[in-house]
DNA sequence: CCTTGAGTTGAAGTGCACTTCAAGTTGCAG
DNA sequence: CTGCAACTTGAAGTGCACTTCAACTCAAGG
């Protein structure tokens, strides 16, 4: 049917053609080719482009997203279910984060009400947020003796 | 009084020294020195370092961290109203990226429902965020015609 | 005093997520 | 059939937020 080519997708999907190639070669997406060598991506590509953009906005690196959708399947256009499923897990992700979120804001409010903001109390910055800390020292902001 | 090497910073803040010296070529942070070039850093800067922490997890740059910093007095201490006025402005960004995940988890939740993912009729990122997009194309994923 | 762990610097390296470039090819409108 | 915008590639460049390295100096306990 009517396919898309890279300029069709960056315009509708508001990615860069250059970021859709690039998502390519790190295993995100994949595109049919024209005998002519041009990509063309079907409708249901934007789907996955706007699940990376989510989970983006989630958090998530490439690598994580790129390891989810490898759970659609291969061969087929993905299904609703399938769709479903991975978007049910990224709920949770995008709960747990907002629950962070929230703990941060009321600690901050907490906070501002003392004018503290130094953490030795209000241990704003939990180890188990896991989510949040990629890349960071293994020690977070709590229980310095004083201050 | 007692001053902190930059060490026990490292230690009581979870960032790593090299990290507190980057922040300081950044000019987050200023430590004063001892006779032989040793930095030197007081209780107080622990806060800080919490803030800046606290705002890179909102997802903020070290650059605006560096100009919110600014607006601390130099001279003195911050005092607790400076600290409130500086964490109330926060808080608002930590309320508004808040709200953006709730309508994106909201909106993902639709999607779940009718299996879609598509955006067009749920407009999931909605242009008004700019706290999420720094670095991102111009357009956002919105009203595609179909699919 | 002397040793040793902790500190200092500038420069270079890393990882992620792209973007830009150069040189060439394709595909559609006229 | 031609012209030109849009596509192709690999390689190199960018920006952020650090980390690592080498060579060196400092500070404090025994």
């Amino acid at each position: 049917m009517e396919t898309l080519t890279i300029g069709d997708m960056a315009a509708r999907s508001g990615v860069a053609a250059s970021a859709l190639r690039y998502y390519e070669r790190e295993g995100l997406l994949h595109a049919a080719r024209t005998g002519g060598n041009q990509r063309r991506y079907e409708r249901a590509d934007l789907r996955r482009i706007a699940f990376i953009k989510i989970a983006q906005q989630v958090g998530v690196s490439l690598e994580e997203i790129r390891e989810a959708l490898a759970e659609l399947p291969e061969n087929r256009t993905p299904t609703k279910a399938d769709w479903s499923r991975l978007s049910s897990r990224w709920r949770h992700r995008l709960d747990e984060r907002i629950a962070m979120m929230e703990r941060l804001r009321d600690q901050l409010t907490g906070c501002i009400g003392c004018g503290c903001l130094s953490l030795q109390r209000c241990n704003l910055i939990n180890p188990r947020d896991q989510l949040a800390t990629r890349g960071t020292g293994p020690q977070m902001i709590l229980n310095p003796p004083e201050d």
